[in-house]
RNA sequence: CGGGGUGUAGCGUAGCCCGGUAUCGCGCCACAUUUGGGAUGUGGAGGUCGUAGGUUCGAAUCCUGCCACCCCGACCA
């Protein structure tokens, strides 16, 4: 194993992969498209859990738990979910296994025990969640419904890359239930902005609030909003989605309520996901060819102190004053690790932590302690200062936070100068060639041209963001009138 | 599912064409010297060569089947 990572700008995704692993985050497992996500990479999920979950909690939802399985007869009510989900679906037919006659010690699917009806490992839940909410909503009294759950989900994907597409992910999904669609549409919109704060201000992932086309909506939704951001390769991520839909799933489960007025209406629905996906627009929007940059609001360890000394009674003075630090800093309710560890050397730890993307480091040596000094280093700017031992838990909260703000700017000016304004074609496919990043421009509105361009340049429409201004233009490719400018880009 | 490739120690690999029981690096263990940016030396442990079969006195090497993984395509919210 080599000491350094592969360079981004020589081979970005094998800079990914190798980061995902010897960061510590995940890895592949035994079983084909999933992975093992390990401690470091789970204590940062759980991070985002923790801050998404309180969000939730904040706008009123709570956190419910549904089966894994869904009946196929439940699993195709809503026919589009069905279609768009159908060639990715992992399906149980069998229940039990038998001893082989044939082969001894091995086991086999006993033909005896086939399932009477086969059942769909979910995809996603709006089927068994529908089909729960029937039972749930008589009256408008039993309205709105806001719940959120944490879960697993499976699609059968061809290609799988760690956490940017795995067979299994970790996600959570709302599905809420509301008397009428202007409340269900603010629902809708509200969580989006949900996901929005949570990634520019936790993830210091800077995102284009906006909505699908036709073409890239959630199936069985009427609209499907999105926040998608740009990786450091050019490459546009989804990070999040939030759908509208309508009256879909409660005609298809035939979830009704009683009016005030007495009358009996269907319900209008939403729901809305972010994964573990999240963990590669993390790791993709900051880190570098060192390894790892977390934000300081989701790195498991904010702060790490590594002691430098030659001999045991040195590493006892050190680790007084360490100690101290760390617990001054953890009453400030910043995350310490102390590694006093004397199996491996300083340097050796400080690379490790640079892997690892701990936003600051603290080191302190016989030398700074006659000197009454520590030497500090933050990770994004790789900068080393050395800060008087008094004040040096302040200098360090102040570090943290200016970390997670220049790592959002960075991000911020990264896109900035990624976002291409094109007006003809041509110049479009040259963008997307040379420069990469996002393109804005005009399109006709058809799925026919979005279909085109697609097959053409392997550039998708991201979406129609929604701060985007009214302009008069025409179509690049047909020349059509258009109003607005969208958001194209190759995309994982 | 199509086209190409690869499976050899925990990881990365040489050997395969031309058959004779496996090379090197990292890591691991012990000891010593070291310790402010991934230490050095000496010694040591670790292998069903993906798997099943075939050819052969003898297979990592040749042949066949199977499995897994990677790349390209197709597919993908």
């Amino acid at each position: 194993m080599s000491k350094s990572l592969p360079k981004r700008s020589e081979d970005y995704s094998g800079w990914y992969n190798e980061l995902v692993k010897r960061a510590g985050l995940a890895e592949n497992s035994s079983v084909r498209g999933c992975m093992v996500i390990k401690p470091y990479g789970y204590a940062i999920w759980e991070k985002m859990q923790r801050v998404l979950d309180d969000m939730f909690k904040r706008t009123g939802h709570s956190n419910a738990y549904f089966p894994l399985f869904v009946p196929k007869s439940l699993f195709e009510a809503e026919e589009k979910n069905a279609e768009g989900f159908a060639k990715e679906c992992a399906v149980v037919t069998h229940y039990r296994l038998k001893t082989n006659p044939d082969a001894k010690g091995k086991l086999m699917v006993d033909p005896e025990a086939k399932l009477e009806e086969e059942l769909i490992v979910r995809p996603t839940s709006e089927a068994v969640i529908w089909n729960t909410y029937k039972g749930w909503i008589q009256s408008y009294r039993d309205l709105p419904i806001l719940v959120n759950q944490w879960a697993n989900v499976v699609r059968w994907e061809m290609r799988t890359r760690l956490f940017l597409r795995t067979a299994e992910f970790l996600w959570q999904e709302g599905h809420t239930a509301h008397a009428t669609k202007e409340e269900a549409i603010a629902e809708t919109e509200q969580m989006l902005d949900v996901y929005a704060e949570f990634a520019e201000k936790y993830m210091a992932v800077p995102v284009v609030k906006g909505i699908k086309t036709p073409n890239e909506r959630f199936a069985g939704a009427v609209e499907t909003y999105c926040i998608e951001s740009l990786m450091q390769d050019g490459k546009a991520l989804q990070t999040g989605t939030s759908h509208f839909l309508g009256q879909n799933f409660a005609e298809a489960f035939d979830v009704k309520y009683a009016t005030k007025e007495g009358g009996l209406e269907h319900v209008w629905g939403t729901s809305w996901g972010v994964s573990t996906r999240l963990m590669g627009a993390l790791i993709m929007t900051h880190s570098d060819d060192a390894g790892l940059v977390l934000p300081p609001k989701l790195a498991p360890i904010q702060v790490v102190i590594v002691p430098v000394f030659f001999n045991d009674t040195q590493l006892e003075q050190i680790s007084l004053k360490a100690n101290e630090i760390k617990k001054n800093l953890e009453a400030k309710g910043v995350s310490v690790k102390y590694d006093n560890r004397d199996t491996q050397k300083p340097g050796w730890k400080f690379a490790e932590y640079e892997l690892q993307g701990v936003p600051v480091r603290i080191a302190i040596g016989a030398r700074d302690l006659e000197n009454g000094t520590a030497e500090v280093a933050r990770r994004d700017t790789k900068e080393k200062k050395a800060y008087p031992l008094e004040n040096i838990e302040t200098i360090v909260e102040g570090l943290l936070h200016d970390i997670q703000e220049n790592i959002f700017q960075k991000a911020l000016d990264f896109r900035k100068e990624h976002t291409t304004k094109v007006d003809s074609y041509e110049e479009f496919k040259e963008v997307l060639n040379k420069k990469g990043g996002f393109v804005l421009a005009h399109w006709d509105g058809t799925p026919e041209t979005e279909e085109r361009i697609k097959e053409e340049t392997k550039a998708t429409i991201r979406c129609i963001a929604l701060q985007t201004e009214p302009e008069e233009g025409s179509c690049m490719v047909t020349g059509k009138p258009s109003g607005k400018r969208v958001y194209f880009a190759r995309a994982y």
